[in-house]
DNA sequence: GGGGATTTGTCCGTATGTATT
DNA sequence: TAATACATACGGACAAATCCC
């Protein structure tokens, strides 16, 4: 119960991101529980990541706001649960884009193709650097989800994309030289897209799209069809297990 | 970092639906913590619903496998966070219908079939009983997805779906009178819109599903404008609140 | 229906690790 | 370097709920 009278008054925005609550002390005394109880309500919303908690002096629990990534580790954790291949994840992402794309060709605004036109330019000046340039590439697919007028959609999108990070093996397998041609390809393939919507060519747009979508997941296919790796499920326990193996010294 | 290692058993199915864990003196003993440290573990597990703990003889933490209703509570409030309106839902649902329905136009199995025209019997039969009817066109739209080949976005579907009706307040405006009429309208389209997929006539598939969908929005906007209910956010918390305040006596 | 056994819920007191001043 | 403030952890005790006989 003080879990969720917390918890509302994160979301309902009482309570800023980078609020710090009373001490311990205070909140038992606030609530009339004891400190056990207290605890146990504070590991809760600290576990769904609303709060951080430190130890010492003049610190303590900070209010956090929900991020993307954290709400994107419990959808995961689902897909996980329900043995989700990862092509199925990606898959999923190109039906949400596709539509994103047309309606953008169809009525973009100046202030979206001025960002739109900086993002191509941002990865252009990455190019050299291998990680930026596949990060600058993820966040141009993000900016066509934000920039098309359906926030729903963009969460959605944003949180699959969060899945495929946190499971990170097919971000590792851009890495790996043969796939290099391809990636840097892709860019060029954002450049025209951008071209395209300008020009409201949205038969275009779409098509150049859905062939490029098909390109990524064709490449991540054909990577992944080493021996060990086929159908792979997602994965998001794995990477956070290492961290606990290390603390529990298992 | 005890409750990471009881999640991970439940993701990867060591632990399964119903089982019982040991009690508390014995998970003490067994994880070589104590009794406090020990709950805090079960508190957070039993936030993400990932146990039910009951107290009395004979039971306990009993493990529970993540189901989309819990995840859908988690999506909604991020998106009660993000202040994202009801409506902005329902039309990333349209998006993901669409190409669902195409894709199934396209190329159906026996089996889909069956369960479609079984689903469309069903609705028919519950005609009478106003809630039912309600449910089982939900249902429908649910079979849809789950039948379309994409069990990522079939979950998105459903999560969604799910935020609504945690959401609840889009529900209940279909009982108003005033949207009966279309309800029952809607059954009809159910049932054209399998004949239609029945003889692969794609794009007619899809142009009515889009009609269709655009008149649920449209009908919801409608029963929405009336004063007070303007661009109505996401609300998943209100529902939970009340059992708070009931068991807090506030 | 009642009593005993089992299990979680809650609380207190105390000691310790850790960050800031 | 010392003092302070904070969370972390432990052990023991009792209360409350549920089940079984």
């Amino acid at each position: 119960l003080i879990a969720e009278r917390l918890r509302s008054q994160i979301i309902r925005g009482e309570l800023e991101d980078g609020d710090l609550l009373p001490n311990e002390a205070t909140l038992v005394e606030r609530f009339g529980v004891s400190r056990p109880t207290l605890r146990e309500a504070l590991r809760i919303l600290e576990s769904e990541r609303f709060l951080k908690i430190t130890r010492g002096s003049r610190v303590g629990a900070q209010v956090a706001t929900p991020s993307e990534h954290s709400a994107a580790r419990y959808v995961g954790r689902y897909l996980q649960f329900k043995r989700v291949p990862v092509i199925d994840v990606h898959e999923a992402l190109t039906a949400i884009e596709i539509p994103a794309v047309r309606e953008l060709a169809s009525n973009w605004k100046p202030d979206g193709m001025r960002r739109l036109e900086a993002a191509v330019l941002a990865e252009k000046n990455v190019d050299a650097d291998w990680t930026a340039a596949i990060a600058a590439g993820i966040d141009f697919h993000r900016l066509i989800l934000e920039l098309a007028e359906n926030r729903t959609l963009a969460i959605m999108h944003a949180l699959l994309d969060g899945v495929i990070i946190a499971s990170g093996r097919d971000i590792g397998r851009m890495f790996q030289p043969q796939a290099q041609t391809s990636v840097r390809r892709f860019r060029v393939v954002h450049e025209d897209v951008v071209r395209l919507i300008r020009a409201h060519e949205v038969e275009e747009a779409v098509d150049l799209w859905r062939r490029h979508l098909r390109a990524k997941v064709r490449l991540l296919e054909n990577i992944q069809s080493m021996p060990g790796h086929d159908h792979a499920l997602v994965d998001v326990l794995s990477r956070e297990e290492i961290g606990t193996a290390d603390r529990l010294s298992i």
